[in-house]
DNA sequence: CAACAACGTGCAGAAACGTGCACACTCTCA
DNA sequence: TGAGAGTGTGCACGTTTCTGCACGTTGTTG
Protein backbone atom coordinates (compact mmCIF):
# COMPACT_ATOMS: atom_id res chain seq x y z
CA UNK A 1 0.00 0.00 0.00
CA UNK A 2 1.14 3.56 -1.20
CA UNK A 3 2.18 5.94 1.78
CA UNK A 4 0.13 8.54 0.30
CA UNK A 5 -3.12 6.30 -0.06
CA UNK A 6 -2.60 5.80 3.50
CA UNK A 7 -2.53 9.09 5.01
CA UNK A 8 -5.54 9.93 2.75
CA UNK A 9 -7.47 6.91 4.04
CA UNK A 10 -6.52 8.25 7.97
CA UNK A 11 -7.58 11.37 7.20
CA UNK A 12 -11.03 9.91 5.26
CA UNK A 13 -11.26 8.09 8.73
CA UNK A 14 -11.19 10.96 10.82
CA UNK A 15 -13.71 12.13 8.88
CA UNK A 16 -15.47 9.49 9.00
CA UNK A 17 -15.48 8.90 12.64
CA UNK A 18 -14.30 12.14 14.15
CA UNK A 19 -11.43 10.21 15.70
CA UNK A 20 -8.52 7.94 14.86
CA UNK A 21 -6.60 5.32 16.97
CA UNK A 22 -3.38 4.46 15.99
CA UNK A 23 -3.38 1.24 17.71
CA UNK A 24 -6.68 -0.29 15.67
CA UNK A 25 -5.26 1.85 12.44
CA UNK A 26 -2.14 -0.08 12.79
CA UNK A 27 -3.76 -4.00 13.26
CA UNK A 28 -6.47 -3.30 10.84
CA UNK A 29 -4.09 -1.92 7.83
CA UNK A 30 -1.34 -4.74 8.87
CA UNK A 31 1.85 -2.42 9.51
CA UNK A 32 3.52 -0.99 12.61
CA UNK A 33 2.59 1.70 14.66
CA UNK A 34 5.19 3.45 14.35
CA UNK A 35 4.31 3.94 10.91
CA UNK A 36 0.71 5.16 11.25
CA UNK A 37 2.29 7.81 13.94
CA UNK A 38 4.95 8.90 11.54
CA UNK A 39 2.26 9.86 9.00
CA UNK A 40 -0.37 11.01 12.00
CA UNK A 41 2.79 13.41 12.97
CA UNK A 42 3.08 14.75 9.27
CA UNK A 43 -0.05 15.36 9.01
CA UNK A 44 -0.36 17.26 11.72
CA UNK A 45 2.57 19.47 10.81
CA UNK A 46 0.43 20.07 7.85
CA UNK A 47 -2.32 21.29 9.56
CA UNK A 48 -4.49 18.40 8.60
CA UNK A 49 -5.65 16.78 12.00
CA UNK A 50 -4.56 17.26 15.55
CA UNK A 51 -2.09 14.72 17.40
CA UNK A 52 -3.59 13.43 20.59
CA UNK A 53 -2.12 10.77 23.21
CA UNK A 54 -3.49 7.68 21.56
CA UNK A 55 -4.41 8.90 17.91
CA UNK A 56 -5.63 11.92 16.38
CA UNK A 57 -8.49 14.14 15.97
CA UNK A 58 -9.89 16.17 13.26
CA UNK A 59 -8.04 19.53 12.32
CA UNK A 60 -10.34 21.57 13.53
CA UNK A 61 -11.43 19.38 16.33
CA UNK A 62 -8.87 19.90 19.03
CA UNK A 63 -10.80 21.23 21.55
CA UNK A 64 -13.56 22.50 19.59
CA UNK A 65 -15.11 19.15 17.73
CA UNK A 66 -18.68 19.58 15.47
CA UNK A 67 -20.24 19.05 19.36
CA UNK A 68 -18.53 22.01 20.21
CA UNK A 69 -18.70 24.24 17.38
CA UNK A 70 -22.43 23.55 16.74
CA UNK A 71 -23.28 25.22 20.51
CA UNK A 72 -20.91 28.01 19.47
CA UNK A 73 -22.03 29.75 16.05
CA UNK A 74 -20.55 32.77 14.94
CA UNK A 75 -22.49 36.07 14.62
CA UNK A 76 -21.47 35.43 10.84
CA UNK A 77 -23.38 32.12 10.87
CA UNK A 78 -26.10 33.88 12.73
CA UNK A 79 -26.77 36.83 10.00
CA UNK A 80 -26.99 34.25 7.38
CA UNK A 81 -29.12 31.81 8.71
CA UNK A 82 -31.97 34.86 9.83
CA UNK A 83 -31.83 36.24 6.26
CA UNK A 84 -32.18 32.82 4.40
CA UNK A 85 -35.10 31.88 7.08
CA UNK A 86 -36.94 35.21 5.61
CA UNK A 87 -37.39 32.95 2.44
CA UNK A 88 -38.64 30.42 3.22
CA UNK A 89 -42.86 30.96 2.51
CA UNK A 90 -45.62 29.51 4.32
CA UNK A 91 -46.37 25.98 3.01
CA UNK A 92 -43.67 25.57 0.79
CA UNK A 93 -41.29 22.59 0.91
CA UNK A 94 -37.72 23.13 1.90
CA UNK A 95 -34.38 20.87 1.95
CA UNK A 96 -31.53 21.84 4.59
CA UNK A 97 -28.02 20.46 4.20
CA UNK A 98 -26.48 19.30 7.56
CA UNK A 99 -23.95 21.57 9.50
CA UNK A 100 -23.09 24.19 11.92
CA UNK A 101 -24.74 26.95 9.27
CA UNK A 102 -27.80 25.15 8.75
CA UNK A 103 -28.55 24.00 12.26
CA UNK A 104 -28.58 27.81 12.75
CA UNK A 105 -30.87 28.01 9.81
CA UNK A 106 -33.23 25.77 11.39
CA UNK A 107 -33.40 27.60 14.70
CA UNK A 108 -33.93 30.59 12.94
CA UNK A 109 -37.24 29.25 11.36
CA UNK A 110 -40.50 31.10 12.75
CA UNK A 111 -41.97 28.31 15.25
CA UNK A 112 -45.49 29.05 14.31
CA UNK A 113 -44.38 28.96 9.78
CA UNK A 114 -46.35 26.06 8.36
CA UNK A 115 -43.78 24.41 5.96
CA UNK A 116 -42.10 21.35 5.54
CA UNK A 117 -38.26 20.43 6.26
CA UNK A 118 -36.41 17.78 4.71
CA UNK A 119 -33.16 16.49 5.92
CA UNK A 120 -30.35 14.08 6.53
CA UNK A 121 -29.02 15.69 9.71
CA UNK A 122 -30.81 14.10 13.09
CA UNK A 123 -29.22 17.27 14.56
CA UNK A 124 -31.11 19.63 12.52
CA UNK A 125 -34.15 17.81 13.22
CA UNK A 126 -34.44 17.55 16.74
CA UNK A 127 -34.02 21.03 17.04
CA UNK A 128 -37.32 21.47 14.96
CA UNK A 129 -39.12 19.38 17.34
CA UNK A 130 -40.56 22.67 18.78
CA UNK A 131 -41.28 24.22 15.30
CA UNK A 132 -44.42 23.97 13.65
CA UNK A 133 -42.99 23.09 10.37
CA UNK A 134 -43.11 19.02 9.80
CA UNK A 135 -40.27 17.35 9.23
CA UNK A 136 -39.22 14.74 6.80
CA UNK A 137 -35.41 13.00 7.83
CA UNK A 138 -33.92 11.14 4.75
CA UNK A 139 -32.09 8.14 6.72
CA UNK A 140 -28.80 5.87 6.26
CA UNK A 141 -25.66 5.31 7.69
CA UNK A 142 -24.74 7.59 10.22
CA UNK A 143 -21.65 9.97 8.91
CA UNK A 144 -19.88 10.72 12.41
CA UNK A 145 -18.09 13.90 11.58
CA UNK A 146 -20.34 16.30 10.15
CA UNK A 147 -23.36 14.33 11.56
CA UNK A 148 -25.54 13.47 8.84
CA UNK A 149 -27.27 10.43 7.14
CA UNK A 150 -25.13 9.07 3.94
CA UNK A 151 -24.54 6.02 1.71
CA UNK A 152 -26.74 4.23 -0.36
CA UNK A 153 -29.88 4.15 1.50
CA UNK A 154 -29.64 7.82 2.28
CA UNK A 155 -29.26 8.65 -1.68
CA UNK A 156 -32.12 6.42 -2.24
CA UNK A 157 -34.39 8.22 -0.02
CA UNK A 158 -33.18 11.62 -1.40
CA UNK A 159 -33.57 10.74 -5.38
CA UNK A 160 -37.38 10.55 -4.01
CA UNK A 161 -37.71 13.52 -2.40
CA UNK A 162 -38.55 17.49 -4.78
CA UNK A 163 -38.80 20.70 -3.28
CA UNK A 164 -38.53 24.35 -4.20
CA UNK A 165 -35.77 25.16 -2.02
CA UNK A 166 -32.64 23.71 -0.96
CA UNK A 167 -30.12 25.10 1.78
CA UNK A 168 -26.76 24.00 0.72
CA UNK A 169 -24.24 24.68 2.98
CA UNK A 170 -20.51 24.24 2.11
CA UNK A 171 -16.25 24.47 3.50
CA UNK A 172 -15.53 26.77 0.73
CA UNK A 173 -17.07 29.31 -2.05
CA UNK A 174 -14.39 30.88 -4.32
CA UNK A 175 -14.90 32.59 -7.31
CA UNK A 176 -12.32 30.12 -9.39
CA UNK A 177 -12.53 26.67 -7.29
CA UNK A 178 -15.87 26.92 -7.32
CA UNK A 179 -18.59 25.48 -4.34
CA UNK A 180 -16.03 22.79 -2.27
CA UNK A 181 -16.02 20.66 0.86
CA UNK A 182 -13.89 18.22 2.66
CA UNK A 183 -15.44 14.83 1.67
CA UNK A 184 -16.24 13.56 -1.90
CA UNK A 185 -19.15 11.47 -0.83
CA UNK A 186 -20.64 14.54 1.13
CA UNK A 187 -19.92 16.54 -2.13
CA UNK A 188 -21.71 13.75 -4.12
CA UNK A 189 -24.57 14.29 -1.43
CA UNK A 190 -25.16 17.67 -1.87
CA UNK A 191 -24.78 17.42 -5.58
CA UNK A 192 -27.79 14.97 -5.38
CA UNK A 193 -30.55 17.10 -2.97
CA UNK A 194 -29.47 20.20 -5.25
CA UNK A 195 -30.79 18.38 -8.18
CA UNK A 196 -34.13 17.73 -6.23
CA UNK A 197 -34.64 21.36 -5.83
CA UNK A 198 -35.59 23.89 -8.57
CA UNK A 199 -33.48 26.21 -6.17
CA UNK A 200 -30.50 26.56 -4.43
CA UNK A 201 -29.13 29.02 -1.81
CA UNK A 202 -25.57 28.22 -0.57
CA UNK A 203 -25.18 29.83 2.71
CA UNK A 204 -21.51 31.79 2.80
CA UNK A 205 -20.88 33.23 6.17
CA UNK A 206 -17.45 35.28 6.46
CA UNK A 207 -15.12 32.44 7.15
CA UNK A 208 -16.50 30.10 3.94
CA UNK A 209 -16.02 33.56 1.42
CA UNK A 210 -12.26 33.04 -0.45
CA UNK A 211 -12.42 29.53 1.50
CA UNK A 212 -11.65 26.46 -0.52
CA UNK A 213 -11.46 22.73 -0.18
CA UNK A 214 -10.41 19.53 -2.01
CA UNK A 215 -13.42 18.38 -3.61
CA UNK A 216 -15.73 20.25 -5.88
CA UNK A 217 -20.29 20.31 -5.11
CA UNK A 218 -21.44 22.60 -7.44
CA UNK A 219 -19.44 25.29 -10.10
CA UNK A 220 -21.15 28.30 -9.00
CA UNK A 221 -23.08 29.28 -12.08
CA UNK A 222 -25.55 26.51 -10.76
CA UNK A 223 -26.69 27.48 -7.61
CA UNK A 224 -29.53 30.62 -7.50
CA UNK A 225 -27.50 32.77 -4.94
CA UNK A 226 -25.11 33.11 -2.47
CA UNK A 227 -26.35 34.57 0.77
CA UNK A 228 -23.16 36.20 1.78
CA UNK A 229 -21.94 37.91 4.82
CA UNK A 230 -18.33 39.60 3.76
CA UNK A 231 -15.69 40.14 6.30
CA UNK A 232 -14.61 42.84 3.84
CA UNK A 233 -16.65 44.10 0.32
CA UNK A 234 -13.27 42.98 -1.90
CA UNK A 235 -14.37 39.41 -1.24
CA UNK A 236 -17.74 39.77 -3.25
CA UNK A 237 -16.51 41.36 -6.32
CA UNK A 238 -15.00 38.55 -8.49
CA UNK A 239 -17.89 36.10 -7.04
CA UNK A 240 -20.43 38.29 -8.24
CA UNK A 241 -19.60 37.82 -12.12
CA UNK A 242 -19.99 34.52 -11.11
CA UNK A 243 -23.18 34.03 -9.59
CA UNK A 244 -26.00 36.31 -8.28
CA UNK A 245 -24.87 37.52 -4.69
CA UNK A 246 -27.36 38.47 -2.19
CA UNK A 247 -25.69 40.45 0.72
CA UNK A 248 -26.84 40.24 4.04
CA UNK A 249 -27.59 43.64 5.76
CA UNK B 1 -11.09 5.46 24.37
CA UNK B 2 -9.15 8.53 23.96
CA UNK B 3 -8.22 10.97 26.72
CA UNK B 4 -8.83 14.04 24.66
CA UNK B 5 -11.97 12.19 23.23
CA UNK B 6 -13.31 11.76 27.01
CA UNK B 7 -12.54 15.24 27.67
CA UNK B 8 -15.20 16.43 24.62
CA UNK B 9 -17.34 14.17 26.34
CA UNK B 10 -17.14 15.80 29.49
CA UNK B 11 -17.55 19.22 28.24
CA UNK B 12 -20.70 17.87 25.95
CA UNK B 13 -22.35 16.40 28.89
CA UNK B 14 -21.59 19.92 30.90
CA UNK B 15 -23.77 21.49 28.45
CA UNK B 16 -26.49 19.02 27.79
CA UNK B 17 -27.17 18.70 31.53
CA UNK B 18 -25.95 21.95 33.15
CA UNK B 19 -23.92 19.55 35.75
CA UNK B 20 -21.73 16.49 36.23
CA UNK B 21 -21.25 13.86 38.84
CA UNK B 22 -17.75 12.46 38.64
CA UNK B 23 -18.71 9.00 40.26
CA UNK B 24 -21.75 8.66 37.82
CA UNK B 25 -19.59 9.62 34.97
CA UNK B 26 -16.54 7.02 35.74
CA UNK B 27 -18.87 4.14 36.37
CA UNK B 28 -20.26 5.13 32.92
CA UNK B 29 -17.28 5.07 31.06
CA UNK B 30 -15.77 2.44 33.02
CA UNK B 31 -12.84 3.85 34.21
CA UNK B 32 -12.08 5.62 37.74
CA UNK B 33 -13.07 8.39 39.10
CA UNK B 34 -9.38 9.71 39.69
CA UNK B 35 -9.08 9.99 36.03
CA UNK B 36 -12.72 11.59 36.04
CA UNK B 37 -11.53 14.14 38.55
CA UNK B 38 -8.17 14.68 36.81
CA UNK B 39 -9.83 15.46 33.76
CA UNK B 40 -12.00 17.88 35.16
CA UNK B 41 -9.23 19.58 37.11
CA UNK B 42 -7.46 20.37 33.80
CA UNK B 43 -10.50 21.33 32.05
CA UNK B 44 -10.82 23.82 35.05
CA UNK B 45 -7.22 25.10 34.84
CA UNK B 46 -7.98 25.88 31.31
CA UNK B 47 -11.60 27.68 32.23
CA UNK B 48 -13.89 25.13 30.58
CA UNK B 49 -15.53 24.53 33.19
CA UNK B 50 -16.25 25.17 37.15
CA UNK B 51 -14.92 22.50 39.96
CA UNK B 52 -17.18 21.90 42.77
CA UNK B 53 -17.51 19.46 45.01
CA UNK B 54 -18.57 16.09 43.64
CA UNK B 55 -18.04 17.01 39.98
CA UNK B 56 -17.79 20.15 37.85
CA UNK B 57 -20.36 23.00 36.59
CA UNK B 58 -20.10 24.77 32.94
CA UNK B 59 -17.40 27.46 33.03
CA UNK B 60 -20.40 30.30 32.12
CA UNK B 61 -23.52 30.07 34.22
CA UNK B 62 -26.07 30.28 31.05
CA UNK B 63 -26.34 26.83 29.83
CA UNK B 64 -29.54 24.71 31.62
CA UNK B 65 -32.47 26.13 30.42
CA UNK B 66 -35.90 24.74 31.27
CA UNK B 67 -36.11 22.58 28.08
CA UNK B 68 -32.71 20.63 28.62
CA UNK B 69 -33.61 20.36 32.68
CA UNK B 70 -37.41 18.76 31.54
CA UNK B 71 -35.40 16.07 29.20
CA UNK B 72 -32.83 14.97 32.03
CA UNK B 73 -33.70 11.82 32.89
CA UNK B 74 -34.56 10.14 36.34
CA UNK B 75 -32.73 7.46 38.45
CA UNK B 76 -34.76 5.47 37.91
CA UNK B 77 -34.47 5.39 34.26
CA UNK B 78 -30.71 5.56 34.31
CA UNK B 79 -30.60 2.29 36.28
CA UNK B 80 -32.75 0.42 34.14
CA UNK B 81 -30.39 2.25 30.92
CA UNK B 82 -27.30 1.24 32.79
CA UNK B 83 -28.12 -2.18 33.10
CA UNK B 84 -29.69 -2.71 29.59
CA UNK B 85 -25.96 -1.26 28.40
CA UNK B 86 -24.84 -4.39 29.86
CA UNK B 87 -26.66 -6.62 27.48
CA UNK B 88 -25.06 -5.17 24.59
CA UNK B 89 -22.22 -7.28 22.88
CA UNK B 90 -19.03 -5.75 21.05
CA UNK B 91 -19.84 -6.32 17.52
CA UNK B 92 -23.71 -6.95 17.73
CA UNK B 93 -26.58 -4.95 16.52
CA UNK B 94 -28.81 -3.30 18.10
CA UNK B 95 -31.97 -1.84 17.61
CA UNK B 96 -33.04 1.44 19.66
CA UNK B 97 -36.21 2.93 19.87
CA UNK B 98 -37.40 6.33 20.70
CA UNK B 99 -38.04 7.86 24.03
CA UNK B 100 -36.49 9.00 26.92
CA UNK B 101 -35.40 5.87 28.78
CA UNK B 102 -33.90 4.80 25.33
CA UNK B 103 -32.25 8.14 25.30
CA UNK B 104 -30.64 7.21 28.61
CA UNK B 105 -29.73 4.14 27.54
CA UNK B 106 -27.86 5.34 24.49
CA UNK B 107 -25.98 7.34 26.38
CA UNK B 108 -25.01 4.79 28.83
CA UNK B 109 -23.36 2.61 25.67
CA UNK B 110 -19.72 2.74 26.44
CA UNK B 111 -17.90 5.32 24.46
CA UNK B 112 -15.61 3.05 22.71
CA UNK B 113 -17.59 -0.12 22.41
CA UNK B 114 -17.69 -1.16 18.20
CA UNK B 115 -21.18 -2.12 17.72
CA UNK B 116 -24.31 -1.39 15.05
CA UNK B 117 -26.84 1.22 16.54
CA UNK B 118 -30.29 1.10 14.55
CA UNK B 119 -32.24 3.87 15.60
CA UNK B 120 -35.53 6.32 13.97
CA UNK B 121 -34.80 8.50 16.71
CA UNK B 122 -32.75 11.87 15.44
CA UNK B 123 -32.56 12.31 19.10
CA UNK B 124 -30.39 9.46 19.86
CA UNK B 125 -28.34 9.05 16.45
CA UNK B 126 -27.28 12.93 17.44
CA UNK B 127 -26.27 11.21 21.19
CA UNK B 128 -24.62 8.63 19.64
CA UNK B 129 -22.33 11.05 17.29
CA UNK B 130 -18.89 10.57 19.94
CA UNK B 131 -19.51 7.06 20.33
CA UNK B 132 -17.60 4.27 18.36
CA UNK B 133 -20.78 2.82 17.50
CA UNK B 134 -21.74 2.87 13.54
CA UNK B 135 -25.22 4.33 13.26
CA UNK B 136 -27.70 3.37 10.65
CA UNK B 137 -30.84 5.90 10.80
CA UNK B 138 -34.50 5.00 9.68
CA UNK B 139 -35.60 7.76 8.07
CA UNK B 140 -38.85 9.22 7.26
CA UNK B 141 -41.71 11.46 8.59
CA UNK B 142 -40.82 13.11 11.91
CA UNK B 143 -43.66 12.78 14.86
CA UNK B 144 -43.04 15.37 17.14
CA UNK B 145 -44.34 14.51 20.04
CA UNK B 146 -42.19 11.30 20.66
CA UNK B 147 -39.67 12.39 18.25
CA UNK B 148 -39.24 9.19 16.14
CA UNK B 149 -39.62 9.12 12.20
CA UNK B 150 -42.76 7.13 11.47
CA UNK B 151 -45.02 6.66 8.22
CA UNK B 152 -44.46 4.74 4.97
CA UNK B 153 -40.97 5.22 4.48
CA UNK B 154 -39.81 4.27 7.72
CA UNK B 155 -41.71 1.67 8.14
CA UNK B 156 -40.10 0.62 4.46
CA UNK B 157 -36.84 1.00 5.93
CA UNK B 158 -37.29 -0.70 9.03
CA UNK B 159 -38.45 -3.71 6.87
CA UNK B 160 -34.84 -4.03 5.62
CA UNK B 161 -33.07 -4.28 9.28
CA UNK B 162 -32.29 -6.96 11.01
CA UNK B 163 -30.71 -7.07 14.66
CA UNK B 164 -30.13 -9.14 17.40
CA UNK B 165 -31.62 -7.14 20.39
CA UNK B 166 -34.07 -4.64 20.10
CA UNK B 167 -34.74 -2.37 23.07
CA UNK B 168 -38.28 -1.14 23.94
CA UNK B 169 -40.17 1.89 25.60
CA UNK B 170 -43.59 2.05 25.56
CA UNK B 171 -45.99 3.86 28.08
CA UNK B 172 -47.21 1.25 30.38
CA UNK B 173 -46.64 -2.25 31.58
CA UNK B 174 -49.60 -3.77 33.22
CA UNK B 175 -49.77 -7.96 33.75
CA UNK B 176 -52.93 -7.71 32.00
CA UNK B 177 -53.17 -4.37 29.02
CA UNK B 178 -49.66 -5.46 28.31
CA UNK B 179 -47.45 -3.50 27.01
CA UNK B 180 -49.05 -0.11 25.78
CA UNK B 181 -48.57 2.88 24.28
CA UNK B 182 -50.52 6.43 23.75
CA UNK B 183 -50.46 6.22 19.51
CA UNK B 184 -52.01 3.85 17.20
CA UNK B 185 -49.22 4.26 14.53
CA UNK B 186 -46.37 4.10 17.08
CA UNK B 187 -47.47 1.15 18.21
CA UNK B 188 -47.55 -0.24 14.83
CA UNK B 189 -43.95 0.72 14.50
CA UNK B 190 -42.60 -0.51 18.08
CA UNK B 191 -44.30 -3.95 16.55
CA UNK B 192 -42.42 -4.23 13.39
CA UNK B 193 -39.29 -3.05 14.79
CA UNK B 194 -39.91 -6.22 17.61
CA UNK B 195 -40.10 -8.13 14.48
CA UNK B 196 -36.95 -7.31 13.00
CA UNK B 197 -35.13 -8.47 15.66
CA UNK B 198 -34.18 -12.08 17.70
CA UNK B 199 -34.44 -10.66 21.14
CA UNK B 200 -37.09 -8.03 22.91
CA UNK B 201 -36.30 -6.21 25.68
CA UNK B 202 -38.57 -3.84 27.45
CA UNK B 203 -37.32 -0.83 29.35
CA UNK B 204 -39.74 -1.06 32.52
CA UNK B 205 -38.35 2.31 34.52
CA UNK B 206 -40.44 2.84 38.23
CA UNK B 207 -43.04 5.23 36.80
CA UNK B 208 -44.20 2.33 33.85
CA UNK B 209 -44.49 -0.55 35.95
CA UNK B 210 -48.47 -1.10 36.78
CA UNK B 211 -49.73 1.94 34.23
CA UNK B 212 -51.14 1.17 31.24
CA UNK B 213 -52.36 3.08 27.81
CA UNK B 214 -54.95 2.96 25.09
CA UNK B 215 -53.10 1.21 22.48
CA UNK B 216 -51.44 -2.18 22.54
CA UNK B 217 -48.30 -2.90 21.42
CA UNK B 218 -47.56 -6.16 22.13
CA UNK B 219 -48.67 -8.80 24.60
CA UNK B 220 -45.67 -9.68 27.34
CA UNK B 221 -45.51 -13.10 26.20
CA UNK B 222 -44.03 -12.04 23.10
CA UNK B 223 -40.57 -10.18 24.80
CA UNK B 224 -37.55 -11.67 25.59
CA UNK B 225 -37.83 -9.71 29.11
CA UNK B 226 -38.74 -6.49 31.32
CA UNK B 227 -35.76 -4.80 32.36
CA UNK B 228 -37.54 -3.47 35.41
CA UNK B 229 -36.52 -0.98 38.29
CA UNK B 230 -39.77 -1.54 40.34
CA UNK B 231 -40.93 1.06 43.17
CA UNK B 232 -42.11 -1.59 45.04
CA UNK B 233 -40.82 -5.08 45.10
CA UNK B 234 -45.06 -6.26 44.68
CA UNK B 235 -45.19 -4.62 41.52
CA UNK B 236 -43.18 -7.46 39.83
CA UNK B 237 -45.61 -10.20 41.78
CA UNK B 238 -48.00 -10.23 39.03
CA UNK B 239 -45.80 -9.46 35.95
CA UNK B 240 -43.38 -11.94 36.98
CA UNK B 241 -45.87 -14.97 36.15
CA UNK B 242 -46.43 -13.06 31.90
CA UNK B 243 -43.10 -12.92 31.21
CA UNK B 244 -39.58 -13.02 32.27
CA UNK B 245 -38.36 -10.64 34.66
CA UNK B 246 -35.11 -8.29 35.24
CA UNK B 247 -35.01 -6.68 38.29
CA UNK B 248 -31.96 -4.53 38.40
CA UNK B 249 -29.45 -4.31 41.79
C1' DC C 1 -18.61 16.36 66.74
C1' DA C 2 -18.78 11.97 64.22
C1' DA C 3 -19.33 9.49 59.93
C1' DC C 4 -18.75 9.57 55.35
C1' DA C 5 -17.72 11.07 50.78
C1' DA C 6 -14.72 13.54 47.92
C1' DC C 7 -10.22 15.26 47.33
C1' DG C 8 -5.05 15.60 46.45
C1' DT C 9 -0.66 13.31 46.30
C1' DG C 10 2.70 9.88 45.63
C1' DC C 11 3.71 5.62 43.48
C1' DA C 12 3.96 1.71 40.25
C1' DG C 13 2.61 -0.65 36.13
C1' DA C 14 1.08 -0.15 31.48
C1' DA C 15 0.67 2.10 27.29
C1' DA C 16 2.13 5.39 23.97
C1' DC C 17 5.78 8.13 22.39
C1' DG C 18 10.25 9.79 20.12
C1' DT C 19 14.70 8.57 18.50
C1' DG C 20 18.35 6.06 16.48
C1' DC C 21 19.51 2.31 13.62
C1' DA C 22 19.39 -1.44 10.21
C1' DC C 23 17.35 -3.13 6.17
C1' DA C 24 14.75 -3.05 1.83
C1' DC C 25 13.35 -0.50 -1.93
C1' DT C 26 13.32 3.17 -5.56
C1' DC C 27 15.35 6.56 -8.25
C1' DT C 28 19.16 8.91 -10.36
C1' DC C 29 23.35 9.34 -12.66
C1' DA C 30 27.73 7.87 -14.28
C1' DT D 1 24.48 -2.02 -15.32
C1' DG D 2 26.00 -0.70 -10.83
C1' DA D 3 27.04 2.70 -7.12
C1' DG D 4 25.05 6.00 -4.18
C1' DA D 5 21.52 9.03 -2.38
C1' DG D 6 16.99 9.26 -0.61
C1' DT D 7 12.90 7.26 1.38
C1' DG D 8 9.88 4.19 3.87
C1' DT D 9 9.47 0.60 7.25
C1' DG D 10 10.09 -2.21 11.43
C1' DC D 11 12.58 -2.96 15.67
C1' DA D 12 14.94 -1.72 20.09
C1' DC D 13 15.53 1.36 23.71
C1' DG D 14 14.91 5.06 26.86
C1' DT D 15 11.37 8.67 28.00
C1' DT D 16 6.96 10.58 28.74
C1' DT D 17 2.16 10.16 29.73
C1' DC D 18 -1.77 7.99 31.48
C1' DT D 19 -4.22 5.29 34.85
C1' DG D 20 -5.60 2.94 39.07
C1' DC D 21 -4.59 2.16 43.83
C1' DA D 22 -3.25 3.46 48.62
C1' DC D 23 -3.12 6.80 52.06
C1' DG D 24 -3.69 10.92 54.52
C1' DT D 25 -6.42 15.35 54.30
C1' DT D 26 -10.34 18.28 53.54
C1' DG D 27 -15.19 19.23 52.98
C1' DT D 28 -20.11 17.97 53.79
C1' DT D 29 -24.00 16.24 56.31
C1' DG D 30 -26.78 15.10 60.13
Amino acid sequence: MLAATRRNLLLERLRADGRLVAKDLARELGISEDSIRRDLRDLAAAGLCTRVYGGALPASAASSDYATRRSVATDSKRRVAAHASSLIRPGSTVILDGGTTTLELARAIPTGLECEIITHSPTIAAALLDHAASVYLIGGTLYKHSAVAMGAAAAEMAQRVSAELFFLGVVGIHHEAGLTTGDPEEAAMKRLLASRAAETFVLGSSEKLGAAARHVVLPLADVTAVIADPAHDTDLEELGRRTRVIRVP
